[in-house]
This record gives C-alpha cells, sequence and structure tokens, in this order.
DNA sequence: GCCTACATGTAAATAGTTACATGATTGA
DNA sequence: TCAATCATGTAACTATTTACATGTAGGC
C-alpha cells in the first residue's frame, strides 16, 4: 500500500465526486462549479484538477463517458457504482481536521445524498469544533482584554460573535434533523427544506483564504 | 532585484513584523501569537517560521536583541527602524488579494499601528471586495435556485447573511472612522475604542481553513 | 478571417508541512 | 531523576499554482 504517486487531496476527490454524483461533467466545467461547493471563491486550478481526474479514472471511481462528448474535445466523466461507494466512505470518514470549515462545508453541500445518520454526525461534529474554538476564543480574550486596542478588541469581538451565530444555526438544523426521522436518503434529494423557520443565523465557511 | 531564495509569503512577513512591532519576541511565543493574528486557529509551522525569520534578519528588518535572550538556548528578535517602515509599507500596498479574508484579518489586528488614511482604504477595499462576493453570490441563487436541495439552500443563505452581516459592521467602522479625524496614529496605539456602539453585527475570519 | 471563450494538459516553480534531530530548563 | 515543555533548526516530502503549449468552435 505505497503513497501512490497520483494521490491528490481528500478534499478535491470529494468535490469532484460529489458534482458528479450530481450529473456527468468534463473538467472545464466541474471547475466552475467546485468554486460554488469549496469555500468561498476558491477557484481551483487546472493543474490541479486534471491529474485529479485522471486519478480517479485509474482507481476506477469514474469513467470518460464516450457516448456523451459530443462535438468538442472535451471529455465527460461519470461516477461509477464503485465511486459511488468510495463517496460515501469519504463523507462518513471523521479525521481530525472533518470538522475545519471547508471540510464541513464541502460536506455539508453533498447532504443531499449522504444518510442521516452520517449527516447528524456531521453537524454535531462541527458543533463541538465550533465550542472548542470558543472556548480558545474566549480565555484569550480573558487573558488579554487589558492591553488591546479597540480595532483588535473589535476583531476578535466580531469574530466570536460570528461564531455563535454557527453554533445557533447548527442547533436549528441538529434539531430539525432529529425531529424528522426522514432516514436514509440516498439517491433522492430531499427538495423540501429541512429547516422551514428562515431565522438561520451563524454563518459558514463565510471568510476564508485567498 | 532576483527573487532571493528566501522568500517567505508576505503575509507571515506582516504577521511577524506586525507582532515584533508590540514588542521584542523569540520564535516559540511569536508562533503562539502568530495563531491569534492569521486567520482562526491556523497555526502556522517552526518550518516556516523559522527561515522566515532568518530571512527578515538577513533584510535588516529585525535584529537578535543580544541583551535580553536571557538564560536559555532562545533568540530574542527585535524590530529595527528599516523594519518599522517596510512594515508601514507592506500594511498599505494593495494588490488583488488584499481584501481576501485573512490578507484583511492581519491588516485590521495592527490597525493600531497603521494611519488613519490607511484604515480607511482598508476598510472600503474590503468593503467593495464583499460587496462583489454578494452580487456573485446572488446571481448564482439566482440561477440555481430551483435544482437546490434544502440543505444546500439553507448553506448558502447562511455563507450570505454572514457576508451582509460583515458588510453592515464595515459600514459602521468606516462611519466611525470618517467621523473621527483622530488621524495619523503612529506609534501610540489608540486605547479608546472606535465605534462605541457595542452593536458589532457581521463576522470576519470566521471561518477557516485548516 | 479573426477573436473570444471553450477545453485539455504538463513542467517548473512555489509554498508549506511533517518528521526528525538536538538540547536546555522546570517542576513533581 | 524523570517527564513535560520550552526552544531551535533542517531535509524531505506534499500539495498546489503559474506559465506555458496546444487545439476547437462559435459569433461578428
Amino acid at each position: 500500500m505505497s503513497p501512490r504517486p497520483g494521490r491528490r487531496s481528500e478534499l478535491l476527490e470529494l468535490a469532484v465526486l460529489g458534482l458528479l454524483h450530481e450529473a456527468p461533467m468534463h473538467g472545464y466545467e466541474l471547475r466552475k462549479r467546485l468554486s460554488g461547493v469549496l469555500g468561498t471563491f476558491h477557484a481551483i486550478s487546472y493543474g490541479s484538477l486534471y491529474p485529479c481526474l485522471k486519478d480517479l479514472a485509474a482507481r476506477g471511481w469514474v469513467v470518460e463517458d464516450a457516448s456523451s462528448h459530443g462535438s468538442r474535445g472535451r471529455i465527460v466523466y461519470k461516477l461509477t457504482a464503485e465511486g459511488k461507494e468510495h463517496f460515501q466512505t469519504l463523507v462518513a470518514e471523521a479525521g481530525p481536521d472533518t470538522w475545519e470549515d471547508e471540510r464541513f462545508g464541502v460536506r455539508m453541500a453533498f447532504f443531499g445524498r449522504t444518510e442521516a445518520s452520517v449527516r447528524l454526525r456531521i453537524l454535531e461534529g462541527r458543533r463541538s469544533r465550533l465550542e472548542e474554538r470558543l472556548d480558545a476564543l474566549r480565555s484569550s480574550l480573558a487573558r488579554t482584554r487589558e492591553r488591546l486596542d479597540g480595532y483588535t478588541l473589535e476583531l476578535q469581538q466580531h469574530g466570536m460573535e460570528s461564531v455563535e451565530r454557527e453554533v445557533r444555526w447548527l442547533d436549528e438544523l441538529i434539531e430539525t434533523e432529529r425531529a424528522t426521522p426522514s432516514g436514509t436518503t440516498d439517491s433522492g434529494a430531499p427538495t423540501g427544506q429541512p429547516a422551514t423557520t428562515t431565522s438561520g443565523a451563524g454563518n459558514y465557511p463565510s471568510a476564508h483564504g485567498e
């Protein structure tokens, strides 16, 4: 089980498989959609995407869909049965960073194709990750409050409020999720809103990098 | 002016210079403080930090402060006059990514040592960057709303609300900044809060990566 | 006919982390 | 004395972007 030369970041892999779960697509289109699913306007480069697609194909998780590549030289990829399985494995597996902003965002973006029990686990994991963050933030603020100038204080406060808001948002989602034993969705995406309340406070990969 | 082998990311450089502006410090301590200043709990590794310090020293922006490295083998760095100047250049310079989350956060964290006019420019730059983001988000939502399942919708909505909140927060900060011709702060950190309103909606590098 | 957007790909450069090596100091 | 934490450093590896190279299709 050598580390394979082609192995790319598990996040990109997950995002690509997730998008192809909806519909077959070629690389160029995939890249555009990827920005929406990955953090805020983080556009992935072709230099990452194409090698990743080749790799996924080599492992049998996607195949070139010969029938649909009409006129242009484009290559339409579609998910295989093994690919679907692998996608389920990936969303469900919980490493130490699974609850970080971008990771969480991608997973939630594919909730429509995720089992109810896994969804709940992800929401709860995210929530407790944020609680940890709040604790750290609070104690750091308590320690340094004196020395801080107005701007820094404003910044810290703003950050904390955002996290608090996201926690409240998650609480609502979790509650709705628990109340609805709608269960083991797989292929059929639940078109109804999970939370009927429009309140929706909090924030998601709102702010992120570069 | 060859690209110099030691050149590290301008963001880390800025953060380090900014922290040393407050007080001389050694690498180990610097690393701990860096997490607060860089996005949410993004701890930088020593493998990045120490080479960066060496590089800054080689350029004369920091020096090893021989007098203060008491007992241990630790090396205390302090900012030189040229270092201070370079810091001012860095905070003031506006590249195409200057307004992205992490970049903005670091700059705002050092507002206490930034000229009033530069502060205003940064806040306004950030604000218009967020407006662009909102436009993109809104049109993307308008285009795809039909096809979206409840979860994705909730996620998008949540993200948008967060950005909107940050815009309102910035509006307040900008207004206060304009109202107060307090001006060209340099060394003395303004201990008073810039915005007396506790409202503080919006969010900052709230969510971030890994 | 030509320009723009579509579409795929690769090599080299760049950025950053991990794993390791080393040693000093403090407190139980 | 032993473990934990403090403290610095580097080589190898991983990930990812940039810059380039190449060609197609559709609109003006």
